[in-house]
DNA sequence: CGTCCGTTTGAGCTTAATCAACGGACGTGG
DNA sequence: CCACGTCCGTTGATTAAGCTCAAACGGACG
């Protein structure tokens, strides 16, 4: 089939991945067991001594040399980035068992990572991390799919991105964010707390913490989503994943 | 040191990773050796008869099944998505040497894949893929590579499009691609053969068709970057990778 | 009690999308 | 060979979205 990227290809009902009820982001994989308890419990037995990071403080600064990668154990820490013209964004949020700043390629810190809220992480240095990949098969998958559900998590965020709306962008963070931290589709009335700031929603969407609080009044008058004092609240689920564009919904062309 | 994530955090002076100067956009990492000869000729040797992609036809379709990664010989590759809400982008472009679609999660591609210009590809299963994992460690290793290669650019990209404002989108991706196009930092004059449509630009940008012609006219007029009947013509590389915001000069604070 | 910080709201402005039209290049068919 | 249609690039006019500046409010905390 011949596909002209120049004209009306757009709309051709497509109804591309959809949803591990499990593991929050990723998709018709057969849930990348990020959680599972066998990997934690190896990741457990494992670990360095676990450091715990308060509020506001930060994991490793961007730019500096390490030699360690970072699984979060209890908190939210912010991936970010300060950009060669001195604009500060937030790439992603990495929640409990997510790991950050596992590439080998480098030994400086292509980002920074900042708890948000507090936070406990464990470390391993490369070098023993590949030890663990070498004498623990899981161990060495559970990294690979964590790298890859991280591929997939920016490639989506940067779909939801590019697809202009604040509101879809706010939509997009807030559902995925409740999703990961509630380890399971949101249902409706479902709460989680996010020790976030709209500051910080603002910096993760690329927009302004003014315009992320009128586009948050107007989720909130339209009864989709509340967030008030850390705390937020899915009113309506299936709004929320709609307005967020990665709907699971839908007819797929190849089942 | 205590970073509130809400205030003045920003412009710490932070001049975060530099470039290598033959693998495009990888950073600070000894060149991840992505068209390194070795790795192209492991993949030659192992490789799927080669496969001809005339320009426009899809080399693969998301949401079909599919157990194959496609490796680029000759001809850029557009990687797309159709969001749920019907619109469609261009996630990032695959170059020759480049690798798509080799996760391994899903029997089903989370993307679509577009030869722009024609193109000639090879492909592995997965299964076999695999297997050449376990045999070359080499192959292994080019593979780790590429994959955090394109997490990186993922992120980069986004980066760029998150820090508002349609020149500095333009300027990143041209700038993105004449490095990986030429192999190298460009330099003033460097000519590209770009099989683009300004069309593609914007769907790769999140921009306009009409936006992208004002932008580029204004690049064109200061004198920057040229791209007139396939033609990329890099006039200003400082210019154009200031504009971009993925400076490699300045001084870090971490050497 | 005062300060700091985050949120909220308003007013004006900038940017980019939208709508519309035109010209050139190219291919197709008469 | 020419007429026509299509697609791409370009430009103008208008509209909508989001940013900037500014002010006020409220809670947290010293």
């Amino acid at each position: 089939m011949n596909v002209s990227l120049g004209q009306d290809f757009a709309r051709r009902g497509v109804q591309p991945w959809t949803r591990c009820d499990h593991c929050a982001i990723r998709l018709h994989a057969p849930c990348g067991a990020i959680q599972d308890a066998i990997g934690m419990s190896d990741l457990e037995r494992a670990r360095a001594p676990s450091r715990h990071v308060p509020a506001g403080d930060a994991l490793f600064e961007q730019g500096a040399p390490s030699d360690r990668s970072f699984t979060i154990l209890r908190g939210w820490v912010a991936v970010t980035q300060v950009t060669s013209d001195g604009r500060f964004l937030i790439l992603r949020f990495a929640l409990p068992g997510d790991v950050v700043a596992f590439e080998r390629r480098s030994s400086v810190n292509r980002c920074g990572a900042v708890a948000v809220g507090d936070a406990t992480v464990c470390s391993f240095t490369r070098s023993r991390q590949g030890r663990l990949e070498l004498e623990h098969p899981s161990f060495d998958a559970r990294h690979r799919a964590a790298e890859g559900g991280i591929l997939e998590d920016a490639e989506e965020t940067l779909a939801s991105i590019m697809g202009r709306g604040a509101r879809e962008r706010v939509s997009h963070l807030l559902f995925q964010l409740a999703w990961r931290g509630l380890r399971r589709r949101p249902s409706p009335g479902d709460e989680i707390d996010a020790p976030l700031s709209q500051i910080q929603i603002g910096l993760a969407t690329g927009l302004t913490a003014v315009h992320v609080s009128r586009t948050m009044r107007r989720l909130r008058e339209s009864r989709v989503v509340a967030f008030e004092s850390h705390r937020l609240t899915i009113h309506d689920p299936a709004a929320l994943e709609r307005l967020a564009g990665v709907s699971t919904e839908g007819t797929a062309l190849w089942s």
